[in-house]
DNA sequence: CGCCAGGTTAGAG
DNA sequence: CTCTAACATGGC
């Protein structure tokens, strides 16, 4: 079965696959020519479905811009097929109208070019909560390619897997199988003692519904970030990074992240970074849109 | 080899 | 409250 969801005009499909395409170690989705694909658990069933851009601007059957949806195991009912479909158009940020934010940035020192350059980038995000906190965890204080070593060995061994076409595709492990987990299990994958505490510690808040998705997608930033930072491991630029990418605030921006830092001091062409303090004040100007100013940022940066 | 990496915490001052 | 050392090892 397959369908479309219309997208924006300012979407670009190639841009956000590119996003997807960032690291070769990644298990969480597969891609080839242009396609993405994906394992998702619907119920206790896994579901697998593959999207690529929808261009066809003769036909009047769907929008000259959209994501064209094939699930390639089974067949959904409605209710599944509206719930993958929200999936998606959340995965992609469809939602958002970035015309404000554009209109915002257009003549900015730092974000004008990027804008430009990238138009129709969206933030790719991380539908669920314990997988942004734990990859967000991973991701501290250690260069991505080897988070993303740290997270493939994680995901293998941990996750849950599902054959088609001779091509294992993955899930993130579930809190409960982490909350278990101890550093027998976790230093031999290389994670230092503080990622092995951390990473168990959020598994063990999830599995024991000490935090759940639902109870802070009902809270404001404020309150969300503060529940969030009281779980040891996690601190502001933690909670920031899932709350951007989980819940789409969009004034969530992780302001320690060295990132951004080294991308503000690449378009400066300046020998310093800027403090922490600076990235704020210079954020104030972005006000609403300061989660979309760290993507263009992010974007900006070399490989 | 040396410096840096999508930070956080505990403890000192 | 602010500042600093420790964490811990790969990537380049």
């Amino acid at each position: 079965m397959d369908f479309v969801i219309a997208a924006p005009s300012e979407f670009n499909f190639e841009l956000c696959l590119g996003f997807l395409q960032r690291s070769p170690r990644e298990l969480l989705h597969r891609w080839n020519d242009g396609r993405v694909r994906k394992l998702l658990q619907i119920g206790d069933r896994p579901v697998l479905f593959e999207l690529q851009e929808a261009t066809d601007s003769r036909s009047t059957t769907f929008p000259e811009k959209g994501i064209r949806v094939r699930v390639l195991n089974t067949t959904l009912d409605e209710d599944e097929r509206a719930w993958l479909e929200r999936y998606v158009r959340a995965w992609f940020d469809l939602d958002t109208d970035l015309k404000p934010f554009y209109a915002k940035v257009s003549n900015d020192k730092l974000l004008g070019d990027l804008v430009t350059r990238y138009h129709g980038y969206r933030i790719i995000g991380q539908p669920d909560l314990f997988e942004s906190l734990v990859w967000a965890v991973l991701g501290q204080q250690i260069n991505l390619a080897f988070a993303y070593t740290l997270k493939q060995r994680f995901v293998e061994r941990f996750g849950t897997s599902f054959e088609f076409e001779g091509h294992p595709y993955y899930a993130f492990p579930l809190p409960g199988a982490v909350a278990q987990l101890s550093d027998a299990d976790l230093l031999p994958l290389q994670f230092s003692r503080q990622k092995s505490l951390y990473t168990v510690t959020i598994g063990k808040a999830f599995a024991t519904q000490a935090i759940t998705q639902e109870s802070l997608s009902a809270m404001t930033l404020a309150q969300a970030k503060d529940t969030l930072m009281q779980i040891k491991g996690i601190g502001n630029w933690t909670a920031n990074y899932a709350l951007m990418k989980t819940f789409r605030y969009k004034d969530a921006f992780p302001a320690e992240d060295v990132g951004i830092h080294n991308a503000i001091r690449l378009i400066r062409n300046t020998k310093q970074k800027p403090t922490v303090d600076e990235v704020r004040r210079l954020f104030k100007k972005y006000k609403g849109w300061e989660a979309y100013a760290t993507l263009y940022l992010w974007r900006s940066l070399p490989s």
